[in-house]
DNA sequence: GTAAGACGTAACTATAATAGTTACAACGAA
DNA sequence: TTCGTTGTAACTATTATAGTTACGTCTTAC
């Protein structure tokens, strides 16, 4: 299984807002970008606004971000979008026999390494903020503008 | 989204097979603990037999360990079990419009980070063995059996 | 040899999440 | 007051999980 694409939406959603700061972000020109459905735009911005990433105006419509980009982690993104439970990046079969020793101990133990293995993954998206994601970015769009990529 | 039970199933049934040695593990008696059907209990067991990880006679029936416990690692379970494609435990949007600058680069951008995250994440595996696990369980159950749980 | 028990696998089901789509009320700015 | 946009509900198709029944095949023991 994999984790949803709302995260990698919303980050390309935030690079947009970042990237080109000028522009009219509607939810129908972000999905033009993205290459999917402006309400799949919507819901998503819809979490980026609830967490405290992005603005969304009413009526005249537009995104824009809400916070520095120094600011925003991978991580804040990744929470955003909800796209995985609090520590239950793995699931654990739900009906371990008590009656067994090894059924009634398994969950604890296993657990632990499930916790530690999350919290790995996830101190790497919080180590990487949007200003360095969206500095490589453009630095690879620069490039391949002169002609290297 | 989360990963397969089949990755802590596959850990259990290790588990019952390093613990108790001495019984006749069949699909049925395994089910019993891990608290499942057995026809699931033998198609995580046919992944941990394609590792090589575990052995499965056929006619009589019974499992056992093909490998000793300090050369099995949960990372080699979860990859026996299937749960995650190979750098791919994040889904990426698929079409992002290469007519536009940032969906042109977003990919290959984002895709640094989220296979940087998923290594953290399978070291964290890595790094337990079978053995690891089992001595703490043991002892876990140990503990309980001496009425500190 | 043959009967009992167990494995391997196909086939079907229910459930849940994802992601796309249409539709529409509410809102804001020109 | 009209136009474009947002927010959201509702529906669909697709996919994965996990449980279940069923059955052919195999091994062992009698």
């Amino acid at each position: 299984m994999q984790i949803s694409s709302r995260f990698s939406i919303g980050v390309h959603i935030l690079s947009l807002l970042a990237i080109r700061p000028q522009d009219h972000h509607t939810s129908e020109w972000l999905a033009g970008s993205v290459g999917t459905n402006p309400v799949v735009i919507r819901r998503v911005l819809g979490h980026l606004k609830k967490a405290g990433l992005a603005n969304v105006k009413a009526g005249s419509g537009g995104a824009t971000l809400a916070r520095e980009l120094d600011e925003i982690t991978l991580l804040d993104v990744y929470r955003a979008v909800d796209v995985v439970e609090e520590g239950r990046l793995f699931h654990m079969h739900e009906q371990p026999n008590p009656a067994c020793p090894v059924g009634a101990n398994i969950e604890q133990v296993l657990r632990l390494m499930m916790v530690k293995a999350q919290a790995a993954m996830e101190g790497v998206l919080a180590a990487v903020t949007m200003r360095e994601l969206v500095d490589v970015l453009a630095r690879e769009i620069e490039g391949k503008r002169a002609g290297n990529g």
